[in-house]
DNA sequence: GCCGTTTTCGGCCCGACTGTTTTCAGTCG
């Protein structure tokens, strides 16, 4: 499985090498490295113990070297030297946007620099005016910068950035600037959180969009304002927004380009480059023989960038360079992913009976709605009493409404429950009532102790539990709120698979738990996954759609997901 | 440092904007 640790060793060993002024190809190698251990659903230990590291895309003899040294001994001794080689007052000063490592070491030699905050006492002294490069102006930059970085976020949830991307889009087309404006980068990827937010736009007269765009109300700062490209920080929060104006004919390969991610459009490049062409944001143009730019042969659309390319078009979701570019190309098979139409049911939602605002019958009459087969009403056991946790006798008194309202709607409504897995891993309910239940998702609310060891056991040990159907949520994790806990996933996997136990990915665009990276994971071991959106509301129902994202970032076919089923078969063999 | 429908050696994506520059380096995406 992905091995975010080691992924972040080969992040700094790449900076690192930037900063000493190493070959440019030898560091976009680590970078390489480090993205295949961030996303390589292998278990990466166990490569390394069967010396089949290789196997992975981007390493090679010295990358394997170094992660099995790694393994071997805890330590990559040449990444410990280069550590040595570079004043770490660097490294701090190179988080500053604008500030990359020429700059940063120039400010450290020169000015013996030792942290941000001498460097902020630096520029206001007005002594990095006089260094090479540097004026009056950076240092106002440098200080302004240093303030952005202290106020805003780092990475913003997706769910969040779409909202902010709504309300500048519309801004923007009702302007009249822009003919045609899309939300690209990360955000038209699906990643679940974006740092900032690319729009690429179609522009009658560019002058005016760029204009429109750094007057925007919610602007605090326009970073960077030229003929084609604005940047500009949004709200409060400074979330940076870029919009790029190209002309009609150039809006595929702007789409394509602006949409990246940057590995996916250098594998691109590299392809055009083999195949005698070349991309940018404007085009696919031919090579000439003396190497400069012939004609445009795509970049109306998107769909034409690829074809130029000989591929089929590529969902962006899947833009990540990971066998994508293959895979869509003329020999290559494209993966049957998993969609939004495949799923016929949601097995995990709440009512009134709990803290969903809907009843039983609304819940029912919008799932049958939107063509659902079946749906689990799923309201908390006891223990959760801050979300109106059901007692027995409520609990039955439900089964009768579900009764009643199952007389009045098509869909099939599954008696469920989202029991809490307690501190020692048994569960909110007596087996009795489990026993009784057509459907039980298991989750974790109290987090208590929170240790690796703890949470692994209350896991495992619900997952050995016979009534269990599911896990809710894995990690617990809320984007930009609560950080997942400390679990062995390997146990937790090794337990859902040993008894038939689905996980969920809980499409709550907060949660997105399992992540990506888990789910490929899971399924990869032939996990059965379920994709729910832990609805509290009708309008809820919608979010499925994160879910199928997450899970098509992972790779998963709908036969891995149990709720493309057209039926959901409940323990007691009922219909 | 990786990699192979040109290749086990010689390639490795491309452009906008800024600030300090008299033609470009640095940074970013």
């Amino acid at each position: 499985m992905a091995h975010p640790q080691l992924a972040e060793l080969f992040r700094e060993f790449a900076t690192l090498l930037v900063i000493t002024g190493a070959d440019v190809f030898r560091i976009r190698a680590h970078e390489r490295a480090a993205q295949t251990l961030d996303s390589a659903p292998e278990d990466i230990a166990l490569l390394a113990k069967e010396g089949r590291l290789r196997e992975l895309p981007g390493v090679g003899e010295g990358m394997a070297k170094k992660i099995a040294e790694w393994f071997a001994t805890g330590r990559i001794a040449e990444l410990e030297e280069l550590r040595g080689s570079v004043s770490p007052a660097i490294l701090e000063l190179m988080n500053i946007p604008g500030l990359g490592p020429k700059k940063a070491k120039l400010l450290v030699d020169t000015l013996g620099i030792a942290s941000i905050a001498d460097l902020e006492t630096a520029c206001r002294e007005q002594r990095v005016r006089p260094l090479k490069g540097m004026g009056a102006k950076s240092e106002g930059k440098i200080l302004a910068s240093i303030a952005t970085m202290r106020e805003s976020r780092e990475r913003v949830p997706l769910w969040e950035a779409r909202m902010i991307a709504d309300r500048i889009l519309s801004h923007l087309r009702g302007s009249g600037g822009a003919v045609e404006s899309v939300p690209t980068g990360s955000l038209r990827r699906w990643k679940e959180t974006v740092r900032d937010l690319d729009i690429a736009a179609v522009a009658r007269d560019p002058a005016a969009l760029m204009e429109t765009v750094a007057t925007m109300p919610g602007v605090v700062e326009v970073l960077a304002r030229g003929e084609t490209k604005t940047s500009v920080l949004f709200g409060r929060e400074r979330f940076q927004i870029d919009v790029r104006a190209v002309p009609p004919g150039s809006f595929g390969a702007a789409l394509q380009y602006f949409s990246g991610s940057k590995e996916h459009n250098i594998r691109l490049r590299e392809r055009a480059s083999k195949m005698g062409l070349t991309v940018n944001e404007y085009g696919v143009f031919r090579v000439n023989p003396d190497g400069t730019r012939g004609e445009k042969v795509a970049g109306e659309t998107e769909e034409s960038v690829y074809a130029a390319l000989g591929l089929r078009w590529i969902p962006p979701e899947l833009r990540e360079d990971r066998g994508e570019i293959e895979a869509y190309g003329a020999g290559g098979t494209p993966p049957r992913l998993v969609e939004q139409g495949d799923i016929r049911g949601d097995l995990h939602c709440h009512t009134t009976w709990s803290d969903g605002t809907a009843g039983v019958e609304e819940m029912a009459r919008a799932a049958e709605a939107r063509g659902y087969a079946y749906l689990a009403i799923t309201d908390h056991s006891p223990t959760a009493a801050y979300a109106g946790g059901l007692t027995p006798d409520r609990l039955r008194r439900q089964w009768d409404e579900i009764e009643a309202v199952q007389a009045k709607v098509k869909i099939r409504i599954l008696r469920g429950s989202e029991v809490d897995i307690l501190a020692g891993g048994e569960l909110d309910w007596p087996d009795a009532i489990l026993e009784s239940l057509d459907w039980v998702v298991a989750s974790i609310h109290q987090r208590g102790k929170d240790d690796r060891e703890e949470s692994t056991r209350r896991l495992v040990r619900a997952l050995e539990h016979p009534c269990v159907n599911a896990i809710g949520h894995p990690s617990t994790r809320r984007l930009g709120q609560r950080p997942p806990l400390d679990i062995d996933w390997e146990a937790v996997f090794e337990a859902a698979r040993a008894h038939g136990k689905a996980l969920e990915i809980n499409s709550a665009p907060e949660r997105l738990d399992l992540n990506e990276v888990h789910a490929a994971r899971a399924a990869a071991l032939g996990i059965p996954l379920v994709i729910d959106t832990d609805a509290h509301a009708t309008g809820m129902f919608g979010n499925i759609e994160y879910g199928v994202m997450v899970a098509r970032r992972a790779g998963i076919r709908p036969g891995q997901v149990l709720n493309t089923a057209a039926q959901i078969p409940d323990r007691r063999g009922r219909r």
